[in-house]
DNA sequence: ACTATCCCCTGACGGC
DNA sequence: TGCCGTCAGGGGATAG
């Protein structure tokens, strides 16, 4: 599942691939994956040339000349490829993006269908308000983070998944990054003291970068716009390892139900 | 304002 | 082999 930083590899690759390019055309198979809706999106981007991405959180944010932006969302399986203009494309491309000078096409693959491709009334700024994103966590000062833990009585990985909250981190990250810092992840978000959540938050970027630099962790469908994997998660500690030894303290790793998703932790090592 | 639950959607997987 | 039920999950909607 795409989170921070595969959005952020895939921006980085696309930047340096699209930009300046002009979209010559739009062709949608599945139209419930554009806001509002195809024909709109379609008019709005039309012969408008690509001038800058931009990520906050999960979202990418396509920036095109005329003040016109549309938001990405990958949720659980959405690709997004650069590809020849002429190649074929299988069941599960819902939306081509055809440029115009380099003979080439983006294309958007979801095989759950959840991700979205949606056109802004205004500016990103205006985009993440509506939407009630929290600061980016490569960008939250531990004393806001502090500031809104204290406000809540949810347990810090509910927190931690709250995109108002924090903007980027999902299933997979929260739970590395509790094991790396010993953290519970039932344990409530208002008993971290502010030294624990500065401490919390070097983790965070700690392990954001690095998996950035290992170009995102693929499970199951994530790519970036080559079709190219990443390779964190080889270096995942607890995330899918249930039953296998703690790499720490060789305690069989746990999973358990929290903030409704399914949650891996070490119950040695994370006790509180 | 909070939490819980359902929904979307398909492929993987277990049981028979 | 194949059929069927269950599970996975980000975020939006809805109910309490």
């Amino acid at each position: 599942m795409p989170e921070l930083p595969e959005v952020e590899n895939l921006a980085r690759g696309l930047t340096a691939r699209i930009l300046g390019a002009t979209i010559m055309d739009i062709r949608c198979h599945f139209p419930a994956v554009v806001r509002p809706d195809a024909d709109c999106f379609a008019d709005a981007i039309r012969g408008r040339t690509i001038d800058k991405l931009r990520r906050h959180g999960k979202y990418l944010f396509f920036l095109l000349d005329g003040d016109v932006a549309f938001a990405l969302h990958l949720r659980m399986t959405g690709q997004l490829l650069l590809v020849p203009g002429d190649q074929r494309v299988d069941r599960h491309t819902h939306l081509e993006i055809l440029l115009a000078d380099r003979k080439s096409k983006i294309v958007y693959r979801d095989v759950r269908k959840f991700g979205r491709l949606e056109l802004l009334n205004s500016g990103v700024e205006q985009f993440v308000q509506v939407k009630k994103l929290g600061i980016d966590a490569l960008s939250i000062s531990a004393g806001h983070l502090f500031e809104l833990f204290q406000k809540t009585s949810r347990t810090i990985k509910a927190a931690l998944l709250d995109q108002r909250v924090i903007a980027g981190l999902g299933n997979i990250y929260t739970d590395e990054i509790l094991f790396r810092e010993g953290i519970s992840p039932l344990r409530k978000a208002a008993s971290l003291k502010l030294e624990q959540v500065a401490s919390l938050r070097l983790t965070i970027r700690a392990v954001l970068r690095s998996a950035v630099r290992r170009k995102g962790t693929t499970i199951s469908d994530y790519v970036d716009d080559q079709g190219q994997e990443g390779s964190f998660q080889k270096a995942l500690l607890v995330y899918s390892r249930a039953g296998e030894p703690c790499r720490r303290c060789g305690t069989p790793i746990i999973k358990q139900q929290v903030a409704g998703r399914g949650t891996y932790s070490c119950p040695l090592c994370q006790r509180a």
